[in-house]
DNA sequence: TATTGTTATACTCTATAACTATA
DNA sequence: TATAGTTATAGAGTATAACAATA
């Protein structure tokens, strides 16, 4: 029997889709994300969880769940586990129903390492990109999901 | 009690992570997907399936599989999904062990109007953009899931 | 031996709904 | 009234592991 190499299947229509190509290739930087991660036991979404603390020290989990596109019950989660692995630590709040959520020590240790890794992971994914493709690509999907930034 | 307008926090590290940018982007543009969609009662990773089978009838359930970055249990739901649909159907494959799938009349008919609807919902999140950032935008992202395509 | 389909089970992430406390 | 946190529950999507049938 003969094996009939199958590459896999291309559909014109879908290909022109700009949220078709976004997914794909966030498939695969998803997967060297993980990679790079395995070591931290993180996933990406908890890197930007950081990120966005250490941006703005104090946020309360409302805001930093509206920020990350997630309810309050999903924040309180992602704060929990952040919390647990000793990342984030909860401080008394600027009113007495809202925490401050800030990186403990550890946790500015450790940023800056995992966002690291997430840079060296994307590098490979990007070999075929000059700089230039590079900065225009940031700039187009910025364009898209803050279209404020466009200035 | 003065409010304290909190505008959502950046990081500039995590801004040049293409994979944080295609994350935001990603976010907008399946918000839109899902609300055209919603008619269907389909998501638009199953559009994504009904188009892959379009573009290779008789395609079994493991290649199709692995053309969406699934396995073949996860593969074997979403099928048992689209055929309950009415959507695709289980024909006799190319060996007794394999299925081959087909879209159905209707499938036929529906993928286009779901493909259209897509287009039609990607439109005001790439309004900023003119049709030649549209085209870049797409290749760029081409060539970061698929490098082979960039001929 | 390797591949395909199948089933059962579990995990992750997110959402909804309801409740409490505070503004 | 509206907001912040919390809890319990449920759903979608995926993975792993095991097995049967076929190549």
């Amino acid at each position: 029997m003969d094996k009939m190499t199958q590459l896999p299947p291309k559909d014109p229509e879908l290909d022109a889709l700009i949220g078709y190509q976004l997914q794909m290739a966030r498939l695969r930087l998803m997967d060297a994300a993980y990679a790079v991660l395995a070591p931290y036991g993180i996933s990406p979404a908890r890197v930007t969880a950081l990120a966005l603390i250490r941006a703005q020290p104090g946020l309360d989990q409302s805001a930093l769940g509206r920020a990350l596109s997630i309810n309050r019950a999903s924040a309180m989660k992602l704060v929990n586990l952040l919390v647990e692995r000793g990342l984030v630590e909860r401080r008394a709040g600027r009113n007495l129903r809202s925490h401050a959520l800030h990186l403990t020590g550890e946790g500015e240790t450790r940023l800056p390492e995992m966002i690291a890794r997430l840079r060296d992971s994307e590098a490979p994914l990007l070999a075929d990109l000059s700089s230039t493709d590079r900065a225009t690509l940031l700039q187009l999907l910025q364009r898209i999901h803050d279209p404020l930034s466009c200035d």
